[in-house]
DNA sequence: TAATAAATACTACAGTTGTAAAAGTAGGAG
DNA sequence: CTCCTACTTTTACAACTGTAGTATTTATTA
């Protein structure tokens, strides 16, 4: 099974400007992020070098630049969070997960019905 | 709103313990830990220390041994991190985690069928 | 071509975490 | 009263994180 690399919580917010406009740039980079947080552009330089290091990214250079693409896939790091996290605090099981948030009202009626109709569109998906 | 300390996952490992048989003493802690993992006895020593120095759990001399309480319940601990985690990777909320499960086929049709018992199951409590 | 501006590369530093060894102390056995 | 043993306290140490400063290189402009 794949090895992927583990993220930082400061990473991963990189990672998801990647993820969403990728191929990019670092100057580019700075920009997204200078935008929704307040990290100093040498804090997001030493991310992208981190992650470049963790082979989560891989930069090329293109001219003076570097441009980075993602290595890992959003989808299969969030997939194995999920699953550590879940096996961390319910044993494993989302619908332990959920079990526990019914039992302590955690969810509106709203949530609810919402729910339901989400399960009743997986069913019209058809068989597995 | 009251203040969480954070708590490594080794250290989740010991409230566990506690939780589950306090108030025990440190020779219980480590009785308990040595089986189901391997870490040495002074491992859990240093855990336990760090979790009394981070107020989650509350020691208290009796004779030559100390009795340990925890200071957060298991509950509200879940649900901090069960909150941030649902921030950090679904926008909030639990429903988008659900989503993407099913997006992603992660749940079998038991899994969906027990859900769909669970939710009506709550709906059985009545109004709040 | 020399100075400037923009990027990259290197270095820093404290806090947390996992993992534990070493040293100190006090209560019970002899 | 003394020694051993079980506990507790102190110390260690590297990897990872968050957060940057400093130094160096390179492309561009005057």
């Amino acid at each position: 099974m794949k090895e992927i690399p583990q993220i930082s919580e400061a990473e991963y917010e990189v990672m998801k400007v990647i993820w969403n406009f990728e191929p990019i740039s670092t100057p580019e980079v700075v920009e997204k992020l200078s935008n929704k947080s307040d990290w100093k552009p040498n804090t997001i330089h030493t991310m992208l070098a981190r992650l470049v290091k963790k082979k989560a990214l891989h930069a090329r250079k293109d001219g003076r630049v570097f441009i980075y693409t993602s290595l890992v896939e959003k989808h299969e790091y969030v997939e194995q969070k999920s699953k550590s996290f879940l096996q961390q605090f319910f044993g494993g099981t989302l619908n332990s997960m959920i079990l526990n948030f019914i039992e302590n009202d955690k969810l509106s009626n709203e949530d609810i019905s919402e729910l339901k109709k989400i399960l009743s569109m997986r069913d019209k998906k058809g068989e597995k």
